[in-house]
RNA sequence: GGGGCCGUGGUGUAGUUGGUUAACACGCCGGCCUGUCAAGCCGGAGAUCGCGGGUUCAAGUCCCGUCGGCCCCGCCA
């Protein structure tokens, strides 16, 4: 090879050395005399040092434009007293050119390959080549990079084997919308792509393959959002004879080792869990971000005999009253308090009462409704103090639970209470099985039709099945859902139950799902799993707000891909091949 | 399907009430300069203001439509 060493890697003990160093151009500052090169590779910028003396070599060095690709050879050198550069990491050294060779032109960049200038986000993705050249992209793909190592490292230390399963495989019904592929050899029959390899990983727990992993592309086609793409990645994973806590406990080991391995930061042993109704009732969100307070209280008893007529009604139709109390909030404008108003009607609420507290009592026409006695008892609910806010929603409860969810992320963000240099891990569990879709009018499953009931709410799946709980989790980082799964359902005739559930008649099911019926007549063993958003994973250990920030050649928002222009129209021959005739 | 923000030289922005040659920084091109690293100094080129209509004596600016990007709701088992 003929590149001795990278940009990145010459230090003062390799002063004195001949050395052939390759990279891009990065930029250029010509004194007349002397001229400087920064050359830029993935490790790093070495200072590349023409000197007039070598008449030949410096007029080719004043051809040398930006991201041109070239070769030099030289002779290290320890820069001259205090003209050292601290902020890079070769910058002791430089290196004193003997011989260019101009590997490749470029044209000039339609933007700055560099940290400071941020291009808008769809000329960056047009030229994702050059995006992807900026070092805090490259730091971004290489966090990725530690991280799928770090995984299948700590997957395959621990038995886990990795299977790849179908890319094209049969349209499932359930979940998001399928993207489909035309068969050729079948003609009117499609593949899909899987919306994740659930019922395949299942398989393999029936198989005996006992603990299952796989870095794997999930596609959905739903719309777009800053942590949602139609391709996206799931570390997949699915273990036999375990329970949920075999699940945790191997979690948060592999969380601890990401974290560890991946950014040097400590993890606790175990994360706290919090139940869904618990997290529903404090947080206002089935993700609830722990790094901050403003949590949800209930005053329904404690306001239960006011006169205040907006919450008697609710009261009366077996509604709630909560709120959340802002510190500091009573300092609030008049109009600021009005968008919060108008933020929690979008959100749902018919309305936001807003009580500011005074030196010693509310700062509010409401006051009037409220005895003393209530007026005391709100504040100790609260713990509020002078200067703070209450805002208060009555409505029914998870209706209330999830405005007043919304306006205490959106009151924190705008207030700026969320300590962002902080990780908050936690699961959130026992998750209703079902939820009513009244689009359908049916019961949906809220996590996927092969979840397992709660032993303890199996007899409600008759009466109430709509109160029973599942065994499902998920894990929750900083407000953001980043893992889920459950214990799975491995008997058939629960399985029928559960279909019978969701309304899949028995015939559907059996066309449908019945290799994975059928699979559960031989001998399935107790299994559960759990799947991470992988790009949601690392978007968040790399501190970016959107994951096509951590995805090499991502998709707009309209599922568009501005570099190489998909989706695109097809030649009329392809068509034909796939017995497809588009619709006008 | 719906709501919001945005679109001005290559890039990032200013131009807010309509009014002369659309401004600034960076970049680009040329010149000067032997120690810079956000190099410096001098000069220059470069924009039919996303696109199409409309209102007006006059539109980057106002109105309508359209395209594109971003954020959100719906949707995402």
């Amino acid at each position: 090879m003929k590149r001795s060493h990278t940009c990145g890697a010459l230090r003062g003990a390799d002063v004195g050395k001949k050395v052939t160093l390759m990279g891009w151009v990065s930029k250029w500052r010509d004194h007349g005399g002397v001229i400087f090169i920064d050359l830029r590779d993935r490790y790093g910028l070495t200072q590349i040092v023409f000197n007039p003396e070598d008449e030949a070599l410096h007029q080719e060095s004043k051809q040398l434009r930006s991201e041109f690709v070239i070769e030099v050879q030289g002779e290290v050198h320890t820069r001259p007293e205090g003209m050292g550069n601290q902020n890079i990491a070769t910058g002791e050294i430089e290196v004193i050119a003997q011989k260019m060779t101009v590997l490749n032109a470029a044209l000039t960049p339609p933007f700055a390959i560099n940290n400071e200038v941020e291009a808008s986000e769809d000329l960056r993705l047009k030229y994702r080549y050059l995006d992807l050249r900026r070092p805090v992209m490259q730091r971004s793909m290489l966090l990725r990079h530690k991280v799928y190592q770090t995984v299948r490292r700590f997957f395959d230390e621990n038995d886990f084997i990795e299977v790849e399963t179908p890319i094209l495989m049969r349209s499932t019904p359930e979940g998001a919308r399928d993207y489909l592929v035309p068969s050729r050899i079948h003609s009117g029959k499609f593949y899909a792509l899987p919306q994740s390899p659930q019922t395949y990983k299942q398989l393999l727990m029936v198989a005996g393959f006992d603990r299952y992993f796989q870095i794997v592309k999930c596609f959905r086609d739903e719309d777009l959002r800053a942590d949602r793409q139609p391709e996206f990645t799931q570390i997949d994973v699915e273990m036999s004879f375990v329970e949920a806590e075999d699940v945790y406990s191997m979690v948060e080991e592999l969380m601890g080792k990401i974290l560890n391995d991946c950014l040097g930061a400590e993890l606790p042993k175990s994360f706290r869990r919090i139940t869904w109704d618990e997290a529903m009732n404090t947080y206002g969100s089935d993700k609830p971000d722990t790094r901050f307070g403003l949590e949800l209280v209930d005053l329904s008893q404690t306001v239960a005999g006011s006169s205040f007529r907006v919450f008697n009604d609710t009261l009366e139709h077996g509604g709630a009253i909560k709120g959340i109390c802002v510190p500091g909030g009573a300092s609030f404008s008049r109009s600021k308090i009005d968008k919060l108003t108008e933020f929690a009607k979008n959100a749902g609420a018919k309305g936001l009462v807003a009580i500011k507290i005074g030196a010693d009592d509310w700062d509010s026409n409401l006051k009037q409704f409220f005895s003393d006695e209530i007026r005391t008892a709100v504040l100790e609910e609260f713990g509020a103090v002078a200067n703070d806010l209450l805002l208060i929603v009555a409505d029914k409860l998870q209706h209330a639970n999830e405005v007043l969810g919304d306006l205490r992320l959106h009151v924190a963000k705008n207030e700026n209470l969320i300590p962002e240099d902080r990780n908050a891990l936690l699961w959130v569990t026992e998750f209703p099985l079902l939820e009513y879709d009244p689009e359908e009018q049916r019961y949906v499953a809220r996590h996927h039709p092969f979840t397992s009931p709660m032993e303890d709410d199996l007899h409600l799946l008759d009466s109430a099945p709509e109160k029973a709980r599942a065994k499902a989790y998920d894990l929750v980082l900083n407000g953001n859902e980043i893992a889920g799964g459950s214990i799975r359902i491995h008997k058939r005739d629960l399985q029928n139950k559960m279909f019978s559930l969701l309304n899949i008649g028995e015939e559907e099911a059996r066309n449908k799902f019945g290799f994975l019926l059928d699979a559960f007549e031989y001998g399935a063993p107790p299994h559960g799993g759990i799947a991470f958003g992988f790009d949601r994973l690392v978007m968040l250990l790399a501190g970016r707000k959107s994951i096509r920030d951590v995805i090499a050649f991502p998709k707009t928002n309209s599922a568009v891909s501005l570099m190489d222009g998909s989706p695109n129209t097809v030649d009329e021959k392809q068509l034909q091949e796939l017995h497809i005739r588009l619709r006008q």
